[in-house]
DNA sequence: TCCAAAGCAAGAGCAGCGCTCTCATTTTTG
DNA sequence: CAAAAATGAGAGCGCTGCTCTTGCTTTGGA
């Protein structure tokens, strides 16, 4: 259905992955704020103006290129994890960290396109959210593994927090304790403070090693959402 | 010396200051992209070649924003640091996290400024380094206010890591335990991981009670850096 | 099979941008 | 008081995103 439709339909998925292709090379090369759709043309032997037929104006071309990046950081998170399926919950959720900053570093522009500053005016579509979702859920993957086996430490939950961890925990996995959900959420806030102080150059003339920084801070993460020091988890 | 060079000395600190003014205000309106030294000039009545007198670039502006803004964020923080003075070294983290949080809700664009994805070929220049220091300051005052107090847990630390902890803590507080230090700078990372996420929109459809959950989440930092269950500090 | 409809590339053009250069005017300084 | 420095205005260069019009080609229904 979806290649049958001759070759006009078929020249057009080549020259959108084309135009995406030069783009994220610029992107990779420059950064964003660099991203010229002209120059994207001029690279590819088209005028300008035809390449508004392929997408409607920069800031979407922006967008087919952040979809791309969540799918490209959560496929090297995932196979990762993939490569560490035999190992215990903490390494995994280790290497899946570790993951998460090797592609950073690799694709610092790009993460600074997912993670950074928002481009002003633009708000992500839904479209994006799936894919932003794909670390995420494979952190969750790892605690529902590490609950319903091992279990889990249950950091403890002021009053104040319950209603809304419980709902977060309705919302994101409820067969896990909201305790758990809660701790899960800051520590993926919090694993992109490290990436990012790192990406920024926040970490300059401050961290050295940052190599083993990192492992180490990803443990304390791991802590934090009870993967350490495994207790008997209580029934659910 | 600075105001005796006579009226035209005086002009250009007050053009200067008209500049940045007029600058912040865009900035806070559009955002650090959409800043326009046509525009700034236009809004203020000048043409645009002028303003290079005073600028040599459009980066420049933007470095002395940044430097504005580090210092603007600086202040809040102390401020409220100071507001608690009387406090326990607990509920003196807790405020100046949460100063941190309130300064990047009121001043979004400003944040992202300094703490979103760097411009791009843009180094901040060493002239940033002591106001972006004053927050770390504030809180490696903390740290060291409890240590001599009450004491603080000592969060263990691998062996791997030993080596650049004592860099660490002989660099920025070398009073303090390289445990604390290279604690305390994880937590700073991870503190600007979680305000980042809720300002740059990564929270939306996650969490809806986001004070309260800052809060505990700052709290849970303070606990990484020893804070909580404080004991007797070791001899230093 | 033919023809209207749709898709597409090209070019010209608009308004805006950062930045440079020149020139006249004003203030400061030796 | 004259030389030097600072300042503002204007024109202009090359770039940007984006729009509109003009022809050409592919496509799909009669």
């Amino acid at each position: 259905m979806s290649t049958a439709h001759g070759a006009r339909a078929r020249a057009r998925v080549e020259v959108t992955a084309a135009i995406k292709d030069e783009a994220r090379r610029q992107l990779a090369a420059e950064g964003a704020a660099k991203l010229s759709l002209r120059a994207v043309a001029r690279e590819l032997g088209m005028v300008s103006s035809a390449l508004y037929r392929y997408f409607p104006s920069r800031d979407d071309l922006l967008t087919a290129l952040i979809i791309d990046a969540y799918d490209s950081l959560g496929e090297s998170a995932e196979a990762a994890h993939g490569a560490a399926a035999d190992s215990g919950p903490l390494q995994r959720w280790i290497a899946v960290c570790e993951a998460v900053r090797g592609w950073a570093l690799a694709h610092p522009h790009e993460y600074a396109l997912i993670y950074g500053s928002p481009v002003p005016g633009y708000t992500a579509p839904d479209t994006t959210v799936p894919a932003a979702a794909r670390v995420g859920n494979l952190l969750l993957g790892i605690l529902r593994d590490a609950y319903r086996g091992l279990g889990l430490a249950r950091p403890p939950l002021p009053a104040a927090l319950r209603p809304e961890a419980e709902r977060m925990a309705a919302d994101l996995a409820p067969d896990l304790p909201p305790e758990t959900v809660t701790a899960l959420v800051a520590a993926w806030a919090q694993l992109y403070g490290l990436v990012g102080f790192e990406l920024f150059g926040q970490f300059n003339r401050v961290v050295e090693d940052r190599e083993t920084f990192f492992r180490h801070a990803a443990g304390q993460l791991a802590q934090g959402v009870g993967l350490v020091y495994p207790q008997r988890g209580p029934a659910s």
